[in-house]
RNA sequence: GCUGUUGUAGCUCAGUGGUAGAGCACUUCCUUGGUAAGGAAGAGGUCACGAGUUCAAUCCUCGUCAACAGCUCCA
């Protein structure tokens, strides 16, 4: 007998050799129908394979990543079946599970298309109804280069090569063995529901000077009504696409006479990043920042002693010549060295720190052209900067600071679901990062320090620090449930050292300051991208660029609807009159696909009495008030959007 | 950067080896209307740019630029 432990902590004994599918079967009927594979002691495996040790074990479901994993990777197969059924000859590269879904990379005798795929999807259905048995089976390196090496498959071959000696595993359904780890789900039954997405090249292992193969993407689902959610949600995403988003509301605009990745804003959309950053102002205003202007540009060597330019390579940042050629500068790729050197104007004392020192400040890198992509990747953005300077006995509550202001801002922009990444260091990797392990091991420590005090919700990444200290990044969720990078906080030991920056102690001794690195939206570029996206354009009451709409009934009115968009003007609430002769009807109609927050209708009853008819967008008629009252509301309104987040 | 797809009016998109169309937007006129599209007329395009093939190219070929998708990258 082996005793298998349940995450509930509960205990029970099973017959030695016991499988996952008996130990659901065991529970209850359902859990039988909806268990996709079992974590044993931690690893993942195959529901039918045995157990024979006492174990700690988890069923796993479509609600565990691990689950989904196992029912996306045994989608691949069915489409490498299907493939292989529909395309004799095809050859196989990789077919791993995805985030969403999977994919598999063929290399295929006639070219597979878009139009292909709902003929291929229509077979993994139908041999997906045929309950296909999915079974492992071990064999040596040897047999299983055998096995690839008659079958023709260049690319297993090479993928078999590589591996370790030892045992290799094989996955047969139908007619189609694999390659594969696993682990898989029982039978091919399991997968009710299946979209072939898109079509792709891509490299063989990655590499472009490979052969091209056909990635074909999939996602698949055990029933037919999460499919259906799934490409609800796809479209949701694509009618919310800021670049889609940001022409129909005309915040911004690109030009290639401008240049790739480089942002026209327009009036309305530069006033949305106004009142963006005046918000951050006030903000940090509170916390003591100070604001500063640096230049665009600064001498190449600026960032040779910031270590930079080694790091990153000329290729990654734009230069700029003197006429004459004698000096080199770059379009500012950071704003940090040009912080310390404001840092560095005067002698600094212990009683002096923290110095913030915060700025807008607009960099320019030079990304490959294929990773533009609308406002979240550019060549020109503006970062919403700061730098704060301190002694090591501040660092951790210092830190704790900046973490409440990234915290104030979320709340106040509804992005209610985030999650904080602490990105590490590689420890297999040092030579990456520049500084000494004592160092290193006190930042980490205080950021571990400062998201535990904080409550906060917390992934540890290894490998993803800056390479001059590691990371606190926040992920927020937006309203359709997808992840963006926001904010980010850096704890640096190096640039104080490079930049030999001091402060003169109580003990009258020079000591070294702590960096701490903070863009809390990450640039304004991305933010606004961002929240395009996670609102679909419906921003905030205190962010819309239009907040007020006046519809006068006829142009007999219009006068009465100037005077009241003026009278909301003069109290600060942006307003404008739509006067084209166009009836009420459509006024209502285009305002509302503007996504104008508020419409106030004005006729003959309201001019008469000072009234306006409140529509509100997307909720349509509020009924009569006075313009004052309804400046009080408006004025009430914006408050609290702003007001009831401060902690 | 690599591979593929695309580029026609301000926007969304049809279309053709014989120099171009729709809807919306825009202008003018009619209409003066009460909660999501009133009517009519008009203006607007070197068909991304450059070369080639052809009697003739927006259409075919090549190159350049840009956008999109994927790969690789991401301070």
């Amino acid at each position: 007998m082996v005793k298998i432990t349940f995450p509930d902590g509960s205990v029970r004994d099973y017959q030695a050799g016991v499988t996952g599918m008996a130990i659901a079967e065991s529970i209850s009927s359902r859990l039988a129908q909806e268990v996709l594979a079992v974590s044993v002691n931690g690893k993942v495996q195959d529901l039918n394979m045995p157990i024979d040790t006492d174990a700690e074990v988890k069923l796993l479901k479509w609600e565990d990543e691990e689950g989904r994993h196992a029912f996306w990777h045994t989608s691949s197969h069915l489409l490498a079946e299907a493939l292989e059924s529909l395309y004799p000859g095809i050859k196989f590269g990789i077919g791993p599970a995805i985030e969403n879904g999977f994919y598999y990379d063929v290399d295929s005798p006639e070219p597979i298309t878009e139009g292909d795929l709902p003929r291929i999807e229509a077979k993994m259905l139908e041999l997906a109804r045929g309950k296909e048995p999915v079974v492992r089976r071990e064999v040596s390196k040897a047999e299983a280069l055998k096995t690839f090496t008659e079958k023709g498959d260049q690319y297993k071959v090479e993928l078999i090569t590589d591996l370790a000696d030892g045992t290799i595993s094989f996955y047969t359904n139908g007619c189609f063995t694999d390659l594969c780890r696993g682990p898989h789900l029982p039978h091919t039954g399991f997968i009710k529901a299946i979209k072939l997405t898109s079509v792709a090249g891509a490299y063989w292992r990655g590499n472009e000077k490979n052969k091209m193969l056909t990635r074909i993407y999939g996602i698949s689902f055990p029933k037919k009504s999460q499919l259906d959610e799934y490409l609800a949600m796809m479209e949701e995403a694509k009618k919310r696409d800021h670049r889609k988003l940001g022409k129909e509301l005309e915040l911004f605009h690109f030009s290639p006479r401008v240049g790739q990745g480089l942002p026209l804003w327009l009036p309305k959309g530069a006033a949305l990043r106004d009142r963006l950053e005046n918000f951050l102002r006030g903000v940090q205003k509170e916390y003591g920042y100070q604001q500063v202007i640096t230049p665009h540009i600064g001498m190449k060597d600026l960032y040779v002693t910031s270590g930079h330019y080694a790091k990153y390579g000329k290729d990654s940042f734009q230069p700029i010549h003197t006429p004459d050629d004698s000096e080199e500068f770059l379009l500012k790729p950071m704003n940090c060295p040009h912080h310390c050197e404001i840092y560095k104007y005067k002698p600094r004392s212990y009683k002096d720190l923290p110095i913030r020192l915060a700025e807008f400040g607009t960099v320019y890198r030079y990304e490959q052209s294929g990773e533009l992509h609308g406002l979240t990747r550019v060549r020109g953005f503006t970062q919403d900067d700061a730098h704060m300077f301190v002694r090591p006995d501040q660092l951790l509550d210092e830190f704790k600071k900046v973490i409440d202001i990234v915290l104030y801002i979320f709340k106040t922009l509804k992005f209610d679901s985030y999650t904080a990444q602490i990105s590490l260091r590689d420890p297999n990797n040092k030579e990456k990062y520049i500084g000494s392990d004592e160092n290193w091991a006190k930042a980490e420590s205080a950021i571990i320090e400062a998201a535990r005090e904080k409550g906060l919700n917390t992934v540890v990444e290894y490998g993803e620090a800056a390479f001059y200290g590691p990371k606190l990044d926040f992920m927020v969720k937006d309203a359709i449930g997808r992840k963006w990078q926001l904010g980010t906080i850096q704890v640096d030991y190096n640039l104080p050292e490079r930049f030999d920056l001091t402060y003169t102690g109580a003990d009258d001794k020079p000591h070294r300051p702590i960096m701490i690195h903070r863009a809390p939206f990450g640039s304004m570029e991305r933010f606004v991208a961002v929240l395009l996206e996670h609102t679909g354009g419906k921003f905030p009451l205190w962010l819309s660029p239009d907040q007020v709409v006046v519809l006068p009934i006829s142009e007999k009115y219009n006068d009465y609807a100037e005077k009241v968009s003026k009278y909301l003007n003069n109290y600060d609430i942006r307003s404008q009159v739509d006067n084209r002769n166009e009836k009420i009807g459509r006024k209502i109609r285009d305002n509302e696909l503007k996504r104008i927050p508020y419409l106030l209708i004005v006729g003959e009853k309201e001019e008469a009495d000072g009234l306006v008819s409140v529509r509100a967008q997307g909720e349509g008629d509020k009924g009569q008030m006075t313009m004052e009252a309804f400046r009080d509301f408006m004025t009430e309104l914006v408050r609290k959007e702003i007001e009831a987040n401060k902690q």
